[in-house]
This record gives structure tokens, C-alpha cells and sequence, in this order.
DNA sequence: GGCGGCGGCTGGAACGATCCAAAATGGCAG
DNA sequence: CTGCCATTTTGGATCGTTCCAGCCGCCGCC
């Protein structure tokens, strides 16, 4: 084996069909001007020798490629990983290719992706999650790349966002209408990002004008994972303190916080209601039945790829843009009443 | 904005730091026997430009690339975006960069994405999943680029699986010492590939051992999310045919049998115990404690990158290569003896 | 019959790197 | 002062495309 058959070329294609290789290239650009035996021909070479332009070549003459990185967090995390598979549908759909550089939170193999993209050439660069190293990131993309940032925010790049204070303000609403007057919010256990912010801010708001006081969790960030305990420690330490529900900042956070509960033998919803912010797709197994904030996932995938592709086509120029999506509560089985 | 900032070059470095352009590619390739004065300037200049070498133009020149095309069945699946990630970590650690291909099991979305990773003169090509279209598949990657199936099989590349077939009968010979007579196998939803079919045979040969029927179901396939009732009736007809145990062809399968238990009231583990196969993260949250086969992910996909580079190496030569990796049974909660 | 116009095709200069052969430099011995 | 060798530097060919300017041949018109 090892044959890795070497590729024809245009150059072969174009002796085999007798032709010069400008018209080859003609042919396969579709340009018109050439007649139409000259382009039967020439397609019969390229099916004949399997023959596929070099992407490389292409994009070297051309000065710019098609490829568009996307830098995400932490692609074992359910709600990045659906977030990139949107990416990659939309970003085909409009003839570009996604590079993914997964960054597992650590700077350095942020800095060394986006070296890497910008090596690529990539057109652009999509955020999934806020930059590890936001200041590094900026100055190795800002001005040479135009960026997206989608679900996360930085205010040198246009940003495609669910509108996170709303979403925040309906899911703390439902809390209070139910009747809860201790909710806490727990902060992102990863990243305490603008998106974080903004949910944060909404939450508070919410709670000041039902006259209830405010109060915001951080999960103990620790290395490795042996945060079990730790966690464990925190979640029995708020409900200590007569929590009745909590509005996570995200899927993630939740469902972690419903492990703890069952781990605790806190009963959802009885002893603690729970809210999200997402909706990924296990929140909706019957065995977790997370009540969340559903965020329109391929809506933001295609308006971020959409915004990227209008900067690059010059349709868009100025100032960057914030687009904001609306978001909607979804009504599961850990929220209820509190017990009296 | 939209100032794209154009690139510098290695002609711009070469001017600014007063030496030829095969100096400053000497530098940044690092070959010996360039003086550590000129190195030193060199360096300035590419610092003082924000320099980096084009890597198309190198793979052109070079005549390969670092690319490596992954093909991936669906990335919202948590088994597969699980391996996405080692597969990108274990990659860039050998200094390639991975290019996903979400097919989301369309044949035809499979061969644009096969075709474009021609196109980008991709060194290798990791299967993730049974490509959709075996067949055509085949005759555009087969003899141009080196091919790695992983978790799954063709006789026309290298194959890196977990032991299948052992961790079959670990699952199924569990379920049988538990006390369990009437144990069934459900196949893979969506595609029943190589694995799938190891996996049923190491549960048939537990099965007939031990003096037991083997019984087979498939999920029917439906297009669409209507599925769910038709599923709940199919899950509805093995219990009324007496069945107390079901070994899941994976994860994704088993999880889906839960939720159709819970929606039908049928209890796991006292009415019916469930195995899956591949150990995702979600197996092991309290709520789902899935009973299940770990599959060494991060190892599958270093092995397979490691695999993919000794072809590409020359360290590999020969007929296609099998490797297999032990497998470990994971009780949890899902499987208990069956009830009088 | 000459000539302008046009459709179809072609040659060659880019693009930005690598890498080899050859040139420049410099030190030292004869 | 010359010749020789080792070290450092350089020019130029090359990779596979795109795209522009120009060429060729044919047709029709005056």
C-alpha cells in the first residue's frame, strides 16, 4: 500500500484532453467562453485521471481562503459540541470550511491555535467561548482577521448572542412566581464570561423589583476532578442557608448542581428547584428533565456564519454589530412550589 | 474595519532584516548554519511585522500537508464529539491539525466532505463512524490517501477498535450471572457497523453458552423525530415478550431504551436491566448510571492518530493493520438480578 | 478583398514558501 | 600575495493554481 498515488494535476488534465491548461481551469471555474466540446472533453480528463483542484494552489494565487476557525472551549462539553456541529453545517452551506482548535480552558493551546489559524490563512474566526488569554487573543486577531464572538462577547469583534438577560429574567420570574424568595444564581464553573454577565445582571434585576435580595454563587474552581467533594461542600453550605431554587448559568452548571443534589439526597424539586440556561439536548431526557432557558442554537450558528461571510464579502463594514436572539423558558420537572 | 491587514511575507521580513529571502527561511526553519548575529536580526523582523510563514504555500512547495480529515457521523452525539476531542488533541501533539466532516449520516454530505478533504491535499482520513456510503467511500479515498477506521471497520484501511466482541460477553455473561434468562440485544439505531455486528456476536456466544436464546431487536428507523412513539411500542412489545435484561449496542441506544422505560413506567433496574457499551460522560451522572463497557477513548485516538503518522512516515508499510484495545464493564445502577 | 469584431483559446506572470547548487566571505597556511 | 577550505548567504527553480492580455481564425460588411 503506503501508494499515496500522487494527484493529477491541471497540467494533466490538460494534455490528456488536449488543451491548454487555462481552459482546464476555465472549465472547472465554469467561466463562459468555452465551447461546449471543448468543456466535454476536458471534464471527460477529469473524470478519467480522478482529478481535483488543489485547494492550496487556489488559494495561494487567490489570496484568500475559505476556511474559517472556530476556537471552542471544550468540545466534550454538550452544549459546544452542538453549537459546533451548527457551525460546521452553516459555514458549508455557505462554501466554507470549518477548522476547529479546542482549547480545553488552557491559554496555551488557545495561543497556539489561533497562531496556527492565521498560518491557515483561515478568512476568519468564530469564538465559542470567550478567550482564555482575551488580551493575547486580541492582539494576535484583531486587525488581521475579522472575529464573531457567539455566546460570548468582546468588543473588538461583532458579537451573536441570545439576549442572556432576558432568558435570565424568565427564568428567575418563573422561580419567583412560584413562589420562591431565596433563588440563587451560580456563576459558569468554567468561564465567567459576558454571557455570564449579562444572565447575572438579569437575574438581579429581577430579584431587586419582587424586593428579594440578590445572591450569586461561584463553583470552587479547582484543577482536575477532584472537585466532587468541594462541590459537594458548597451546594450542602447554600441550602444551609434556606436556598430554596437556584438559576444556573448554564446546562452544565445545573446538571452538575443535580448531581450534587442526588449525591446530598436533596430532592428536585421538592427541596430545591433548578433552572439552566441552554436547553442542550440532555436537558430534555426524562431522567434529568432540566426546566431551562432554550437558546436557538442554529439560528446563532448560521447568523454568526452569515455575519462572518457578510465582512468578508464587504457587505459589512463599520463599527462592530451585536445581534441579540430571543430565547424562550422550557417548563421541565425541576421546578416547582416550595414546600411550606 | 474589514481592513483585512495583508499579511507580511517572507520578502518583507527578508527586506526589513536586510538578508535574502533563503536566510529568513533558514531562520524560521531553524536549520544550523546561519550566524547568531543574522538569526538574531531576523527574528526582530519577524517579531517587528508579526510574521508568519503561509502554510499553503509551504504545502505546496513541500507537496504534503499536516492535515489530517476526520469523517464524523454526528458531532451531537456525545460518543463522537468525546472522540472529536482526543482526536484533536492527539493530533496537534504530532503537529497535525484535524479537519472535521460532520456527515450527519447523509451520504451526500459524506462525499462533499470526502471530495473537499481531496481538494485540501489532506495527508490521512480518520473515520469516526461506518462511512454512510461504503462503497464510493471507498474509490475516493482507497489507494490516494491512508485511512484509519476507528470504532468501527473496512478491509481497505487500518482499524483501531476496542475489543468488541470481549466487551460483549463481559456485558452479556454480567447480565446472565445476575440471574437474568431473557436477555436481548438492540442494535445500533442508526448504523449497524462493524462494531455493532462484534458486539452481537460476543452477545450471542454468552448467550448460547450458557444455554440461553440469543434475541436481536433493531430500533426501527425512522426518518425524522417521530420515532418516539414508534419506539415506545417496540420497547412495549420485548417486555410483554418477557424480556428482563437488555444488552444496548451503546451508549446512545441504552439511553434511549431508559427514556422509553420511564415514559412506559417500566422500573430500571427491578423490571428491567440495561447495559450499554461505550462509557460517555452522561452514563455516569447519578440520573442515568448507566451500567456499562468503558471504551479507553483517549487511547483509541492516540493510537490512531500514531497509526495514521506511520503510514505517512514510512514506518508502516503493508496490508492494512488491526489493533484492539481492552475494554473494562462499568456497574452502576442500571442492572440488578431479575425480580421473582 | 480588406478589415473590424468577436468567440475561443493560450502563454506567462503572479502567489509565498522550500531547498539546492553556487557564490560570497573570511581565516589561515604556504 | 595567493590559494584553499569552511562557513554563511544567496539566487532561482519549483509547487498548482488564477487571471489577464493577447493571439488566432472566422464571419460578415462595406
Amino acid at each position: 500500500m503506503t501508494s499515496i498515488g500522487k494527484h493529477a494535476t491541471i497540467h494533466d488534465v490538460a494534455a490528456a484532453a488536449g488543451v491548454s491548461k487555462s481552459t482546464v481551469s476555465n472549465v472547472i471555474r465554469g467561466v463562459v467562453g468555452v465551447s461546449p466540446e471543448t468543456r466535454e472533453r476536458v471534464q471527460e480528463a477529469i473524470e478519467e485521471l480522478g482529478y481535483r483542484p488543489n485547494v492550496l494552489a487556489r488559494q495561494l494565487v487567490q489570496q484568500r481562503t475559505t476556511t474559517l476557525g472556530v476556537v471552542v472551549g471544550d468540545l466534550g462539553n454538550p452544549f459546544y459540541a452542538e453549537m459546533a456541529k451548527h457551525i460546521e453545517r452553516a459555514s458549508a452551506g455557505l462554501g466554507y470550511r470549518a477548522m476547529f482548535c479546542n482549547t480545553q480552558g488552557d491559554e496555551d493551546a488557545e495561543l497556539s491555535g489561533l497562531e496556527s489559524l492565521l498560518e491557515y490563512r483561515a478568512a476568519g474566526v468564530l469564538f465559542l467561548s470567550q478567550p482564555a488569554d482575551p488580551e493575547r487573543a486580541r492582539s494576535i486577531v484583531s486587525g488581521r482577521l475579522p472575529a464573531v464572538f457567539v455566546s460570548c462577547a468582546a468588543d473588538w469583534g461583532d458579537v451573536v448572542s441570545a439576549d442572556d438577560a432576558a432568558g435570565a429574567e424568565l427564568a428567575t420570574q418563573h422561580l419567583v412566581d412560584l413562589g420562591h424568595r431565596q433563588v440563587a444564581y451560580f456563576a459558569d464553573p468554567i468561564v465567567e464570561d459576558a454571557a455570564d454577565h449579562d444572565r447575572q445582571k438579569g437575574y438581579s434585576r429581577v430579584m431587586e423589583s419582587a424586593g428579594l435580595e440578590p445572591t450569586v454563587f461561584h463553583w470552587q474552581r479547582q484543577p482536575g476532578e477532584l472537585l466532587r467533594q468541594k462541590r459537594d461542600e458548597q451546594v450542602g453550605e447554600i441550602l444551609r442557608n434556606r436556598v430554596t431554587a437556584v438559576f444556573s448559568s448554564n446546562d452544565y452548571g445545573a446538571i452538575e448542581l443535580l448531581e450534587c443534589a442526588d449525591r446530598l439526597e436533596v430532592r428536585v424539586p421538592q427541596d430545591l428547584s433548578v433552572v439552566g440556561f441552554d436547553d442542550v439536548v440532555m436537558a430534555g431526557l426524562a431522567r434529568i428533565s432540566l426546566t431551562t432557558v432554550r437558546q436557538p442554537q442554529s439560528e446563532l450558528a448560521a447568523l454568526a456564519v452569515d455575519l462572518l461571510d457578510a465582512r468578508l464579502q464587504g457587505g459589512l463594514e463599520g463599527p462592530p454589530v451585536r445581534k441579540t436572539l430571543d430565547v424562550e423558558l422550557v417548563m421541565r420537572a425541576s421546578t416547582a412550589a416550595p414546600r411550606r
